[in-house]
DNA sequence: TCATTAACTTCAG
DNA sequence: CTGAAGTTAATGA
């Protein structure tokens, strides 16, 4: 299942990009965001989806005392703003680009409408992929709620794991790393000093190695069984 | 005991 | 050279 789902995240980037298919390329546009700009505000109206071709997103919204929640963070060949296809009117949520050079591909909802009716199969993957995206929130809510942060950390690391491809065969998985550590604690609900500290505690371990630029598993079956780490 | 805060070092642009 | 990332240790729930 977790295949499937990499095997059309990858390929959205070439299904949905304006500038693959023929009818919208006169239309063809990218929008460039520096770091910090917003691509949408909340109670904007929601007329887009976005395909990240380009850098960092991240969507929060904001707790009655002002501090950020961050609800994904998106990278290239990824999309946001989707709930504007199942009706939503108006931006629940801020999207802002975190990196100096984020690209991104606007789509509007009623073109993709039109390509969803189309190409029947277009629409079931992004469906599918909505529905993920959900499944995902929700799931990230609980663990917030009754798990540790350990918990939380291995649980994330083992999301990234499944979005490898071959990662159910492989016995190791390379995960090339988009996220910081404070990404990480932002998206898990921790610090990012925590972070840091359990994914050493990994390392020594033995259960992983790691660099800024990726996280290598070494041994995939603590992420099932829970690392016993002291 | 676990995780955060704060203070420090290292890294990248 | 500066701000962000990453590390470490003290401290509080």
């Amino acid at each position: 299942m977790s295949t499937i789902w990499y095997f059309e995240n990858v390929n959205l980037y070439s299904v949905l990009c304006p500038h693959k298919i023929k009818r919208f390329s006169k239309q063809h546009s990218f929008k460039k965001f520096s770091k910090g700009d917003f691509v949408y505000f909340k109670e904007e109206y929601s007329r887009h989806i976005y395909l990240v071709s380009e850098g960092k997103v991240k969507i929060t919204t904001y707790t009655e005392d002002g501090e950020e929640m961050i609800k994904a963070i998106l990278t290239k060949g990824e999309i946001f703003g989707e709930m504007a296809l199942l009706g939503e009117k108006k931006r629940k949520d801020f999207a802002q680009s975190v990196s100096a050079n984020t690209c991104i591909c606007p789509m509007e909802v009623e073109q993709m409408y039109d390509l969803m009716r189309e190409n029947q199969q277009f629409g079931l993957a992004i469906h599918k992929i909505i529905g993920l995206r959900i499944r995902k929130l929700e799931r990230r809510l609980e663990l917030l709620f009754f798990k540790d942060v350990k918990t939380r950390l291995l649980d994330f690391i083992k999301e990234l794991a499944d979005e490898q491809p071959g990662s159910q065969k492989a016995e190791q998985i390379e995960i090339p790393l988009v996220y910081t550590h404070k990404d990480i604690a932002d998206l898990i609900g921790s610090r990012r000093a925590t972070v840091t500290t359990m994914l050493n505690e990994l390392k020594e371990g033995g259960f992983i190695d790691y660099t800024r630029k990726s996280i290598h598993i070494l041994d995939k079956s603590f992420l099932t069984e829970g690392a016993q780490v002291s």
